[in-house]
RNA sequence: GCGCUCGUAGCUCAGUUGGAUAGAGUGUUUGGCUACGAACCAAAAGGUCAGGGGUUCGAAUCCCUUCGAGCGCACCA
């Protein structure tokens, strides 16, 4: 348990001791450090539930409060402000342990199974800027949620299956008629075969293949038959297809190996689908699906809606199956596969709705039990400055590749030569410029929609992913000039810097649970920060290395040691690197 | 039309289970390298929390209302 923990269950025992109860007591840090370091508000609460008046109340708690020596300073303000802070004592004794062991200081929950459905990919299409959020805050909670003691299993869940697939495999065979894919006499295995086709090939075919859909109504009908043909798992095609997806997943796991984003699982929509027959039968046999203009619908209306509810597209009306089914149809397959506990799903709020669809036909035929829970971890759109999801300026979609040569060409600019090995600098800025662009991405609330500029990705300095690599490898070096000066534990917590530095270490374990509880990453990414620019300020009072008395001067190295490993954790959850040198 | 989300400093965003004097970065102005790495630190200026009403000890936060914006509303996944 961490000692935050501790002290809040302590502090509700206090409480309890004046002869109140409260439920949840949180030690809040204060906004008026004038007055006290952390501030207790349950007195006026209490003052609701029991009557009384809440200054009354509050003095019976001070009394309770003055019998530990772990607090001090304190007192009553206002209505019934309970101010407190905590000794000097204390605190060493705290950040001592803290430095001890960091992982015991963090607050573990029961194991739970977790399949997390992130990234969203499509096979054949470029990955663009849309894709960012999804893979960043998909992982950051992945990390996360296992470092708080969950069992959680990324899956990549592509798109490699519908319609555009069908378009990209009768594009490639009008191109390339003498392929043995179409050549039903071809005996051979198709798996030997190269294909002349690279992935870029293939983000030329795909636009180029939906283009002429849209304007070729035989084109259109070819493609539906098709698609029809892998769907069937016809020879050839079927193998193409799977050639296609095998290439084209080569290139996004590049992508996405870039951004520090690691998939469990790389099952894509077609292997959900495989379970269709399967799916259809369970809701035939209760019933549940109708005819509709020529398509099988699910209704999952229910009576407390207040606003119509669409019904789920189960079949089309030209026979095949839409996105809400295999979706179904993957959540049978994971259980069968992996018997989650929970399902969380890594998507843009735009499709909201759909989720509620899904998750409302899940429940009707119960096909996972009632308590697993699915979830729609729903984030905001990247709009450009007109308001609207972003475009480049020739109104198309800026790719992710795109963005991050874009970004790496900044960082490049700034790499210290002296520092870096010429060899070394690609790789540093290409890090650099990930970790920009991961914060930035970080740092407004999850379903904030927020507006999308180059400038502010490539921002290098203030509030930024550069400033937290750049503290963070500068306090490794001080650590590392350090080394043969004994520094064992800190003695000593003598400045007010150093003091807001070790508040803000003990606030560790709640900003992790927080976060984990709101799916948001935002408050870690402000906690960077915060301990970060409050490190570098201390940083700059104090020349640590040189001071003469050796109390302070090991004290410093262990808070900088301290610091460090806590950057290093939290930068780590978020799925940035930290280069050595940069 | 119905529903969801939102409107906070010039700009980009935090703060929204009701707490004290609403914060950060950036931009602007200014000061600090013979220094453990200046991608840093310090300081100043910058606000009708969209407008109005209500609930209460207390509202950016909850309720009502007006205005404004974005998104969604079965055959694109």
């Amino acid at each position: 348990m961490s000692l935050l923990k501790e002290l809040e269950k302590d502090l509700k025992e206090i409480v309890k001791k004046a002869g109140y109860e409260v439920e949840n007591l949180a030690i809040e840090p204060s906004n008026r450090r004038d007055l006290g370091e952390y501030q207790l508000n349950d007195a006026m609460q209490l003052a609701r539930t029991y009557h009384e008046n809440p200054r009354e109340i509050a003095t019976k708690i001070v009394k309770e409060l003055e019998q530990d020596d772990r607090f001090e300073n304190i007192n009553i303000a206002g209505p019934g402000f309970i101010n407190i802070s905590l000794s000097e004592k204390y605190t060493v004794d705290f950040l001592n342990k803290m430095n001890e062991d960091l992982y015991n200081n963090i607050d573990k929950r029961d194991k739970k199974k977790v399949i997390l459905d992130y990234g969203g990919a499509n096979v054949a299409k470029a990955l663009h800027v849309g894709h960012l959020r999804s893979a960043n805050i998909g992982e950051a909670i992945k990390r996360l949620a296992r470092t708080l003691g969950y069992e959680v299993l990324g899956d990549a869940h592509l798109g490699d299956y519908g319609r555009p697939l069908g378009f990209v495999v009768l594009e490639i065979q009008k191109m390339y008629p003498e392929l043995p894919y179409f050549d039903p006499s071809y005996t051979g295995n198709f798996e030997e075969l190269t294909l002349p086709i690279t992935n870029a090939d293939l983000e030329k075919i795909y636009p180029l293949a939906s283009q002429k859909a849209k304007e070729d109504e035989t084109y259109l009908e070819e493609g539906r038959q098709v698609t029809a043909k892998i769907q069937n798992h016809e020879r050839g095609y079927y193998d193409l297809w799977k050639k296609v997806v095998e290439i084209s997943k080569e290139d996004i796991k590049q992508v996405y190996d870039e951004l520090n984003t690691e998939f469990d699982l790389w099952l894509g929509e077609s292997d959900g689908a495989e379970y269709f027959e399967e799916l259809k039968n369970i809701y035939e046999e209760k019933g549940l699906l109708q005819e509709s203009q020529g398509a099988l619908i699910i209704d999952v209306s229910e009576e407390k809606d207040i606003s119509p509810m669409p019904p789920l597209l189960f079949v089309k009306s030209n026979g095949t199956i839409s996105y809400e089914t295999t979706d179904l149809a993957t959540i049978l397959q994971r259980k069968k596969d992996f018997d989650p506990d929970e399902i969380w799903y890594c998507v843009d709020n735009r499709q909201a709705l759909r989720f509620e669809q899904i998750f409302r036909a899940v429940r009707k035929v119960q096909l996972v039990r009632d308590d697993v829970v699915l979830e729609h971890i729903g984030f905001g759109t990247m709009n450009g400055k007109d308001g609207k999801p972003f475009k480049t300026r020739d109104g198309g979609v800026m790719s992710l590749k795109g963005l991050i040569s874009l970004v790496t060409d900044e960082t490049r600019k700034r790499i210290n030569p002296e520092t870096v090995p010429e060899e070394e600098r690609e790789e540093v800025a290409k890090k650099v410029a990930i970790a920009a662009l991961k914060y930035a991405d970080f740092l407004p609330y999850r379903e904030t929609d927020y507006v999308f500029e180059v400038e502010k990705f490539a921002d290098l300095e203030g509030k930024t992913g550069p400033y937290l690599l750049y503290s963070t490898i500068r306090m490794k070096s001080l650590l590392n000039k350090a080394k043969e000066i004994p520094a064992k534990e800190i003695k000593k917590i003598q400045g007010k810097t150093e003091k807001d530095i070790a508040l803000v270490l003990l606030e560790l374990p709640n900003v992790l649970n927080k976060a984990l509880e709101v799916r948001s990453l935002n408050d870690i990414a402000e906690y960077l920060f915060n301990l970060t620019s409050l490190y570098n300020k201390f940083y700059a009072e104090h020349k640590i290395i040189t001071e003469e008395k050796s109390e302070l001067r090991e004290s410093w190295i262990v808070l900088t040691n301290l610091v460090y490993q806590v950057n290093s954790l939290l930068l780590d959850l978020l799925g940035i690197d930290v280069p050595e040198k940069m």
